[in-house]
DNA sequence: CGATAGTTTGACACAGCTCAATAGGCGTGG
DNA sequence: CCACGCCTATTGAGCTGTGTCAAACTATCG
């Protein structure tokens, strides 16, 4: 992808340059001088897939932007029952704000790169700029629309429309030019079955039959179990159930 | 309820004197002062089981903390297959920061009574008060926590799981007394079979039948379907799969 | 080319749904 | 105060979608 043109792009830290959170993320609130004060103490980490970004002591002090790949969080009952409640794409924003238990954890779900600063540094800036705090208030309350949406997904949709649903997902979160549902989609599965399973509230097999059914329908295709063809967005969408 | 004893209490208006919401609630976020000038355009309402809140042009632009009842967030797919997203409890904050689509419905459950203020107000304050701003920051992520405990009741929990977890919730959000669980707790149901056959995702002829078992096995009485009484929370726990 | 992890498919079981009938709570009017 | 009707909740019988268990298949990588 090439870098954006800035108007004062020579201010703007290396790190920062291509980096979307600036645009559509947290960065966006802050300014050229506040982006170099920030990027001092903050390092770019790649991290592969199963790898526990949050849970662990490692990074329970840190906050990071999504560079690039899938994070997902998950919650987990007492006998091992898992529950994916949420996923995360560049440019989302990582770790929460203040400090409300919440046993959540985060893992990444495929490689990630992430953009990790100290608490110490975030807060700081959270209290000199009041607009960083309006938008991490907006990136919650986006959140809390795609937990209820997905509550309904849950609750009340049957195997078949949350596959679909789960692919449409998908497909407009990773590649956003997917997103105007005319014509055609393609994308690689950032999650395995298993993983599709823990968010649908599935199996692996349900899930497995499902995805077969949508190709046996020719809604859609799939290469090496990852590269998902949709040649009609719209047969998808119908499938939804929404 | 006896009104609270405060230093200032004569520069509070009278109408929040009594309030939770200046406790627990955003209004904490206020001074006297500002309390004085809310409370000048805000209306205390009381509105009966089935009043649509949000959704209908009313009530679009203002804004309500709950006084007392519960009130019901729901989103309901095209064929009306409905599920509720969340519920509103005295002293929460009803109505939405800014102004994301999110077709959400809130509906009274029991007898509501509200105290609403417009759009405007709540804007002017969120310009004068950080403070306040953080308040609904916190207010949202406390709701996205709930969201995401509720996708793992949703995605994970089996018919009779959900239907303890439910009953544990009412307890601990209708009378906070409850949520010491030592011992008892004896509460209203503020929802009908129906309405919470949509909160869990399953028929009310199965919610039915879980009450019926959980009774049958003492854990609960029920009196004119709507008091419950348990004698023992931890056994209610246990059955919630947690 | 074999080992391993992930995926698909099949056969069967069962939790929860559907449809239908009964029972109970509550307000209204005699 | 009881009788009636309405609405909600319960109970029953049978069905079906999804889970379970097991086996076969496929990609990937050393």
């Amino acid at each position: 992808m090439a870098v954006r043109q800035d108007i004062h792009s020579s201010d703007i830290p290396l790190l920062c340059q291509s980096c979307e959170a600036r645009h559509r993320g947290v960065c966006g609130a802050l300014d050229s001088d506040q982006l170099v004060s920030l990027s001092k103490t903050s390092v770019k980490r790649n991290v592969q897939p199963g790898a526990e970004l949050i849970g662990d002591a490692e990074m329970i002090d840190s906050y990071s932007n999504v560079l690039s790949g899938v994070v997902k969080l998950t919650k987990s009952l007492s006998d091992g029952r898992q529950q994916i409640v949420g996923l995360r794409f560049a440019p989302d924003f990582l770790g929460r704000p203040f400090e409300f238990e919440s046993a959540i954890n985060a893992e990444a779900a495929t490689d990630v790169s992430l953009c990790s600063f100290p608490r110490a540094t975030i807060e700081r800036m959270l209290r000199a700029s009041p607009e960083l705090e309006r938008r991490l208030l907006k990136q919650t309350l986006k959140e809390l629309d795609q937990a209820r949406d997905w509550m309904v997904t849950l609750g009340r949709k049957t195997a078949s429309e949350k596959v679909a649903s789960f692919l449409l997902m998908i497909a407009t979160n990773v590649d956003p030019t997917n997103a105007q549902d005319t014509g055609s989609a393609i994308f690689d599965l950032p999650l395995t079955r298993a993983d599709i399973a823990d968010f649908l509230g599935l199996t692996i097999e349900t899930v497995s039959r499902q995805l077969t059914r949508l190709r046996a329908d020719a809604v859609i295709r799939i290469e090496n179990n990852r590269r998902v063809f949709v040649d009609d967005m719209s047969r998808l969408e119908r499938r939804t159930g929404a």
